[in-house]
RNA sequence: AACCCGGUGGUGUAAUCGGUAACACAGCAGAUUUUGGUUCUGCUUUUCCAGGUUCGAGUCCUGGCCGGGUUACCA
């Protein structure tokens, strides 16, 4: 978007840089994407995975994807296979680089062994409560557990036996020997192991016992002999522990370095509260297009490449940050505004007669594609006696800055003709049912040969020839630019969300050209946005989804009153 | 409270390591326009505070203040 985005390199490429320049890992840049799965992707997760897939790109080296899936209880193939589908979609591919911490395990289960060995490692059965109390608070040190000077044999063989299914959940667990008095409160003898007779979505009921987080990432990175091992700043406290794990055991010690995560207004990005939203029907799956994964925006009509480049424009510090949402919609917008064909439709029809018109006849006008690209070629629509337009193109009564169809008023008809206003007709209750008017033959094309010029052009959908749709019309998921503002304590995020997120128009009329659209294709609908033809659609039947609205200076004009 | 991290216009970032604070978006005004779109031009607005070092500080030092993260047998 601009020059300095070539040029500038963001912290953590600083590093990158640095490391080549030093030969610390020998020239060698190798990055990760580990996400656990338990939820889908979404566009915070897009930051990462261009981060780290970028990065290996942009200097030589590779991005593994690996599968954190240290928790059976939370974890399904499910969310593997979407996983992956996502990635790709988003245009990044890990060649045959495709891991599971669970593929670890027995890796990771002999170096306990040998953390216990060294004396680093002990089992603790302590019940949680006991364990967590005895952690003491930042201001009280934690007491050592009683299990703390078990000798290495007892450790050894009850660890074995927690191994071999001897144990209930909960019974024992393994933990690291560092220092229960230690300021950092991650550091006082953490948990390695806990038991878990679970069922696990790769390795079955091979394993009873599962490693945390912290003892299972930091090695999973030196086993894949990663160098850069890029995450989100809620781990930076975490990094201590990675860092003494990967000394403990003396193995391949990657750089772990974090970066603020993406925070955007009027959504939210927690995988826990998606989850809630999808299986509490506030939306309609994990597709819906109000929500901000991966596959909500894919359906919503966002392309992979401006969701890309939105990435890029971000940028990457150490501090949160939250991105204005409308940022993201100028990324699709600039996209579509380029690759979009152009095509006629009508969201709320009122009928207009060209009194002067032929009853019976009809023609094939000419229009452009697209105006940003001349390859894009054009199209031919017909026009008629009588025409839909948008209801808000006309005003009986308008104010000043209108400056669209009113009575006594010539606007143009995009593509077609000049037409005058002669005229309303309305029902009982005062609404405007037909709009009269006449046209300028002269003016075909949409231009007059005296040189006369007219305020608006208008779009329009001849009446006989229209094909009729459904259109969801979306809008911000929640109300408020931050979800969590509440007014009153009672309530809670689900309160903020927005009850016009979804607006479904019936019977949009569309011209003819758009009754056969595939499923996924994109159309600036023009003066209205871009719309995208949805699964849902059916022969004859197409349904439209609104990716963005176009920017509307007129819309902002009424809004200041 | 403790530990970790961070504070640059309304927002997001930059300033190549101490040398004139800039870019984009938003906002405002105007031009162009067969989309009130696009494009183009101009304008408004910035280094958390207080000391110190220095010819010179957004950058270094000290002390505050403010914000975030963490204090799970989640990741």
């Amino acid at each position: 978007m601009n020059d300095a985005a070539e040029t500038h390199r963001d912290f953590v490429r600083q590093i990158v840089e640095d490391d080549l320049r030093t030969g610390k890992w020998d020239g060698r840049v190798q990055t990760r994407f580990p996400p656990e799965p338990n939820g889908y992707l979404h566009i915070g997760h897009a930051k990462s995975i261009c981060l780290n897939f970028g990065i290996a790109k942009q200097y030589g080296g590779q991005c593994n994807l690996r599968f954190d899936d240290t928790n059976p209880e939370k974890e399904d193939t499910e969310y593997v296979e979407s996983i992956m589908e996502d990635v790709r979609w988003l245009g990044f591919d890990w060649d045959d680089r495709l891991y599971y911490a669970s593929d670890y395990f027995e890796q990771l289960y002999q170096w306990a062994e040998q953390l216990i060995q060294q004396g680093l490692a002990y089992v603790c059965s302590l019940p949680l409560e006991d364990i967590r109390t005895g952690r003491g608070t930042p201001a009280i040190p934690g007491v050592p557990s009683p299990y703390r000077q078990r000798s290495v044999k007892e450790n050894l063989d009850l660890f074995r036996r927690m191994r071999g299914g001897e144990f209930p959940d909960g019974a024992h667990v393994l933990r690291a020997r560092i220092d229960m008095a230690h300021a950092h409160m991650l550091l006082r003898d953490p948990i390695m192991y806990r038991i878990r007779h679970a069922e696990h979505h790769r390795t079955g009921s091979k394993w009873c016992i599962y490693p945390t987080y912290d003892y299972a990432h930091g090695q999973s990175d030196s086993i894949e002999r990663i160098t850069h091992s890029i995450c989100t700043l809620e781990f930076e406290n975490h990094r201590p522990l990675y860092d003494w794990y990967c000394q403990a055991l003396g193995i391949h010690h990657p750089q772990q370095i974090e970066f603020n995560r993406l925070n955007l207004t009027y959504t939210m990005m927690s995988k826990r509260r998606l989850l809630e939203l999808v299986k509490g029907g506030y939306v309609t799956g994990w597709d819906d297009p109000r929500i901000p994964t991966l596959r909500g925006l894919r359906r919503r009509g966002y392309t992979p490449e401006a969701i890309r480049a939105f990435c890029a424009y971000v940028g990457v510090t150490k501090h949160n940050a939250t991105m204005d949402m409308g940022v993201l919609e100028n990324h699709i917008r600039e996209d579509l505004n380029r690759r979009a064909e152009r095509r006629m439709a009508v969201l709320d029809p009122v009928k207009v007669v060209i009194t002067n018109y032929p009853e019976g006849q009809s023609e094939q006008l000419p229009a452009v594609n697209n105006p940003e690209d001349a390859s894009a070629g054009s199209r031919m629509v017909p026009f008629s006696r009588e025409l839909w337009i948008e209801r808000e193109d006309f005003m009986e009564d308008p104010p000043k800055k209108f400056f669209r169809l009113s009575p006594g008023r010539e606007v143009r008809l995009r593509w077609a003709y000049f037409v005058m206003c002669t005229g309303v007709v309305k029902d009982a209750d005062g609404r405007v049912t037909e709009i009269h008017c006449t046209y300028d033959p002269a003016t075909k094309g949409g231009d007059a040969p005296d040189g006369r010029k007219v305020k608006a052009t208008l779009h329009w959908v001849s009446v006989p020839h229209a094909v009729t749709a459904e259109v969801r019309l979306y809008d911000h998921l929640f109300r408020c630019e931050d979800p969590d503002e509440v007014s009153d304590p009672s309530l809670d995020w689900k309160s903020n969300l927005n009850p016009a997120s979804l607006t479904l128009v019936q019977q949009a009329r569309l011209e003819p050209a758009l009754g056969t659209a595939t499923v996924g294709s994109r159309f600036q609908f023009e003066r209205l946005g871009y719309f995208c033809v949805d699964a849902d659609s059916k022969p004859g039947q197409p349904v439209f989804n609104r990716t963005v609205t176009l920017k509307d200076t007129w819309a902002k004009e009424q809004s200041k009153g």
